[in-house]
RNA sequence: GGCCCUAUCGUCUAAUGGUUAGGACACGGCCUUUUCAAGGCUGGAAUCGGGGUUCGACUCCCCGUAGGGUCACCA
């Protein structure tokens, strides 16, 4: 399927609605659409479809539009439905008087409903199409009826917009949900009768809650909801690799991909033919993997931009506390969180802690511990400030902790200097604290055994 | 219910007639370790069922079964 000298070229789009914030499954349409576009060098169209009056909203409109730029999914031409109502109306115009379509009276039976609507004259025949996921499809269009296009020659429905403007924009590639095979045949039947030719179908497998159905807003909540993970802080890089393996996967055992990697082996034909379950705990291990690889400037940004942090600050002042923090966490969420529960306090104030949890595992003996702690002391007086770092103290404490029993040595200056029961290691601790500070903290605890 | 689609470890998936059915996430164990992690090694875990076709079926065909999608003057 690659793009040979003198074929058409490729023209893809994504069409949501504005109607709710940007949905997994349309993140992933929407990739798919787009690396499709781009690995044939051809050219990806957002079209917003606000076609509906009454649930169309400019704010999520607004919204699609900030998300396709934070995943990063360019596109080269937008339109909206809303402001092509005079092309529309041509091509309502057009059926009717080619007899295509007719005007219908309706008998009435609910409020908000028209007494005289655009109906499709459904010429009643079998469509087959080849779809590039699914294979051959043939449905018998008969019990479609007489459908409606158009409320008025001024509200065309879904059906006839689309298909107005995938001719009228020259899309070669209808990549979609595969909620809208049973809408294909509808699509085919009108662009037959608009003597347009009928693009391509690839109809996309499903993402799928973990209750194996459709992922919707009503049903599963906010965990649909791309803004979700982008306020938990996920990261756009982690989300395109996650969801690019939704539903595809290369053909061999790489996973991890930057999206200009798969635009070059994005292919159509390794798209997966059943709904796929959408884990988290897999978005979590690529979110994880993409932390690692910020830098630490990147990291604060991120941290920020979650706004009423504790100790912003100083995190911004020493940057370098930020690898230390990151490195168990799966997103940006849980860092905040620990950092508001207090888990970091002891980085940034003088720790308390009962004088119990200064003992190796029950080993409690106050003046062994206490002569021990006045070791490590003057062992680190003795340290120049101006290579006070883990390595350093590390080499000079050694010998002592391998003498004593390293857990002896080694656990009550890690509590001196944190205050818990768990946190990083002593050398970490003392680097990030400074001299001064570790020394302060080891006079106090030494203190307390008096 | 009609129509359409789908079916490999718990999950995402590889294997397009011949593999000990592979990988990743998650889970268990071990190692390392002052704690918690991380890391390294390692283990368990799948072809929905029944018929065919074939020397040989995860793979092709049929029938079941299960799941999903869709049946708007919404998109």
């Amino acid at each position: 399927m690659t793009t040979k000298i003198g074929e058409n070229k490729v023209v893809t789009r994504f069409a949501p609605s504005p109607t709710g914030y940007m949905h997994m499954g349309s993140v992933r349409t929407a990739l798919f659409a787009y690396l499709f576009a781009r690995n044939h060098n051809g050219k990806f169209i957002l079209r917003i479809e606000d076609t509906d009056k009454e649930r169309s909203k400019k704010e999520f409109d607004q919204a699609i539009l900030d998300t396709m730029k934070w995943l990063g999914l360019d596109y080269d031409e937008i339109y909206r439905q809303s402001e092509r109502g005079t092309i529309y109306r041509k091509y309502i115009e057009k059926l009717i008087s080619e007899g295509k379509a007719f005007v219908s009276k309706e008998e009435v039976t609910e409020e908000g409903q028209r007494s005289e609507v655009i109906r499709f004259k459904n010429p009643n025949k079998k469509i087959s199409f080849k779809d590039l996921i699914k294979g051959d499809v043939t449905f018998d269009t008969t019990e479609l009826g007489d459908f409606v296009i158009a409320k008025s020659l001024d509200e065309p429905v879904f059906h006839l917009a689309v298909v107005v403007d995938d001719f009228e924009m020259g899309i070669t590639h209808v990549i979609r949900g595969e909620d809208h095979v049973s809408n294909t045949p509808r699509h085919i039947l009108i662009f037959e009768a608009l003597g347009a030719p009928v693009p391509t179908f690839a109809h996309l497998p499903l993402v799928l809650a973990p209750d194996r159905t459709k992922l919707s807003k009503r049903k599963h909540g906010e965990i649909v909801s791309l803004e979700y993970y982008r306020k938990l802080g996920y990261l756009s890089v982690s989300i395109i690799n996650f969801m690019a393996l939704i539903g595809w996967n290369p053909g061999n055992d790489k996973e991890v991909f930057s999206i200009s990697e798969l635009i070059k082996i994005f292919d159509l034909e390794k798209v997966q033919k059943g709904g796929a379950i959408f884990n988290t705990e897999k978005l979590n291990w690529f979110n994880k993997h993409y932390i690692q690889l910020l830098s630490q400037e990147e990291k604060f940004l991120h941290l920020k931009e979650l706004g009423d942090i504790p100790f912003l600050n100083e995190i911004g002042e020493k940057i370098n506390l930020l690898n230390l923090m990151t490195e168990r966490i799966s997103n940006f969420s849980e860092l905040a969180f620990s950092l508001k529960s207090g888990e970091y306090d002891f980085l940034f104030k003088k720790p308390e802690y009962s004088m119990d949890l200064i003992f190796w595992k029950g080993e409690v003996d106050v003046l062994k511990t206490k002569e021990r702690l006045i070791n490590v002391k003057t062992i680190l007086e003795a340290v120049d400030s101006n290579s006070f770092n883990k390595e350093v103290i590390k080499e000079s404490l050694w010998p002592f902790a391998e003498k004593e029993g390293r857990g002896s040595v080694l656990w009550p200056v890690r509590v001196a200097l944190s205050g818990k029961e768990k946190s990083p290691d002593p050398f970490t601790l003392s680097e990030i604290l400074g001299k001064d500070e570790t020394l302060v903290r080891l006079v106090y605890a030494i203190n307390l055994l008096s």
